[in-house]
DNA sequence: TGTATTGCTGACAGAATTAGTAAACATATT
DNA sequence: AATATGTTTACTAATTCTGTCAGCAATACA
């Protein structure tokens, strides 16, 4: 439980556009398609256009596309620009391990940092080339949708 | 970095309750070693006692020890009981994942379900006395010491 | 019986984090 | 200009985290 909100909204929303392959997405349609709040999409973009992740463009007939190619993009980068570090606790930190009061030959901290390493290979191994092959069908349920974006229409 | 202190606190007094190996432990002693403030372990042990972990005995020489073979206690068990559920998104729960709009075919929880039981099957095929044979030395850095108990002394 | 020593419990305050809303702004097209 | 889009910043409310404290409960021992 320590992913946060925002973190799931930008991977819905790289995975929305890596299905799109090509075409920019406007932001409300974004929003849609991940039901994901537009008010809060319109602070998780910026960001990940700061993170060479997306690219924008303005106007009528602007929205969004991908910056790269899906395979060179990860779902470690992603999950990075939001969370921070990846160790489960701040002892165990690849970068700045913040020093605690048993360092030495504290054998709790190796264990922490397998499982930091444990979970940085495996989001480090998924990228979106691979989450959008594997995502076969619609991906979004139409049942839980309403109320997700109020002019949604029943479209589809 | 979701790891909580209270968490942390909780694996560094068992680790504790381990090396002392039967004798009981005072709380202030145990506050002094494992350099946690004690009046927080004074909320985390009693959570712990309910857990089962631990066993207590007031008055004169009484203190906390362990109530099962360190060979018994995962350090998963630990950390359920101060953390919850180990998924790192609420999608992705093994008891009662939360219906997320995108479940059809949302290639990304598989991911998040890997990253749990990664995580569980590291810290679940950990246990104390592992942990223990581990932590040879002294385990407890005195120049960080100074300040964690006021009343601990130079000593030493 | 009473006192000292220990653990137990609940209330609490301050800080930090999170989630979401909204208003005003910038840029591109027509 | 007018419209359609993305950008930025401020803000509120809710929640969680961290640590402190005061007072209660039980045990040992004189």
């Amino acid at each position: 439980m320590w992913v946060s909100r925002r973190t799931d909204y930008a991977t819905r929303a790289v995975l929305a556009l890596t299905l799109e392959d090509g075409g920019p997405l406007k932001l409300e349609e974004l929003a849609r398609r991940t039901a994901v709040p537009q008010s809060v999409l319109e602070q998780v973009m910026p960001t990940m256009r700061t993170a060479g992740i997306v690219r924008s463009e303005r106007g009528p007939s602007g929205g969004y596309r991908l910056n790269k190619k899906p395979e060179e993009i990860t779902l470690e980068r992603i999950v990075r620009v939001f969370q921070g570090p990846l160790a489960p606790i701040s002892c165990a930190t690849r970068h700045n391990p913040e020093p605690c009061p048993m360092t030495i030959g504290c054998s709790l901290r190796s264990v922490w940092e397998e499982v930091r390493d444990a979970t940085i290979a495996l989001l480090g191994g998924v990228t979106f080339a691979d989450l959008a092959s594997r995502a076969g069908g619609p991906w979004l349920d139409p049942s839980l949708l309403v109320g997700a974006a109020q002019d949604a229409g029943g479209g589809g």
